[in-house]
DNA sequence: TCCTGTCTTAGACTTATTCTAAATTACATG
DNA sequence: CATGTAATTTAGAATAAGTCTAAGACAGGA
């Protein structure tokens, strides 16, 4: 975790290795409020304004990314490689989908844009079992 | 416009009409406080709970689809037939990818999710030209 | 006219996020 | 060790998007 913070240049700082505890752990796409609400349970004193600007710096370190797919809030995910997203209508939770899942085709017809990134964004419902 | 407004069984006001005006005509993706904005040129007198309540209205009733693209703002599509979106790094636009250009395989494989619509998300730069 | 239901309004409220200014901490160096 | 500087954190204020509320306006039917 130390390590990770290091490799990624980030300065390790008890706060941040907080934040990095939370939100590299088994917790998929918490939003920000959720990453404060968890990690004040170990550590009551931690500010708002340093957990978002730590999950900032994570974003712009590349150890995380951000994702604007729910409405009003954005999360963060902790797979930083290319994939898609599941979300289910009725409970609102996101689900990754594996990049290789999914084939997009079509991309050389777009002409007037060069595309840097692209991820498909599923709505419906999860099947119970 | 008016006829527009009474196929989707909406009851048509003046501050609806406004609304209409505005989010079916030229400007692709406003936002809800651009509609008010723009709104409020003509007919200084409209609420923002006004433009609001309008929009999910038109929303609802299938005039509109809401989009979740940008950080933190909705953005409203008069296009509610399925299609793409590419938005603009560098300026945050957003442009409307027509269904056809893209094709997207491998849904049969996503066995645990019921998918009720998809659209592709891309990023990058708009070539000029 | 009066009733009822629908719309609109101003402004308060909520939620997510950023900003600010001050306090704290961490080093590196003399 | 003392100290200066930069980085970090903090509490709380500020901002922005959006919703809610209570009151008033308006329209159509009995």
């Amino acid at each position: 975790m130390l390590a990770t913070l290091r490799q990624h240049g980030i300065q390790p700082t008890p706060q941040r290795l907080a934040v990095a505890k939370v939100v590299l752990g088994r917790d998929r796409h918490p939003s920000a409020e959720e990453v404060w609400a968890k990690v004040r349970r170990r550590c009551p004193t931690v500010s708002r304004a340093t957990v978002y600007n730590t999950l900032n710096l994570f974003v712009d370190k590349g150890l995380l990314t951000m994702q604007v797919l729910r409405e009003g809030t954005a999360v963060f995910d902790a797979e930083v490689r290319p994939h898609h997203h599941f979300i289910d209508e009725r409970t609102g939770r996101i689900y990754d989908v594996p990049w290789d899942a999914l084939q997009v085709q079509g991309q050389e017809s777009l002409n007037h844009y060069d595309v840097r990134e692209l991820q498909v964004v599923l709505r419906g419902r999860r099947r119970k079992e």
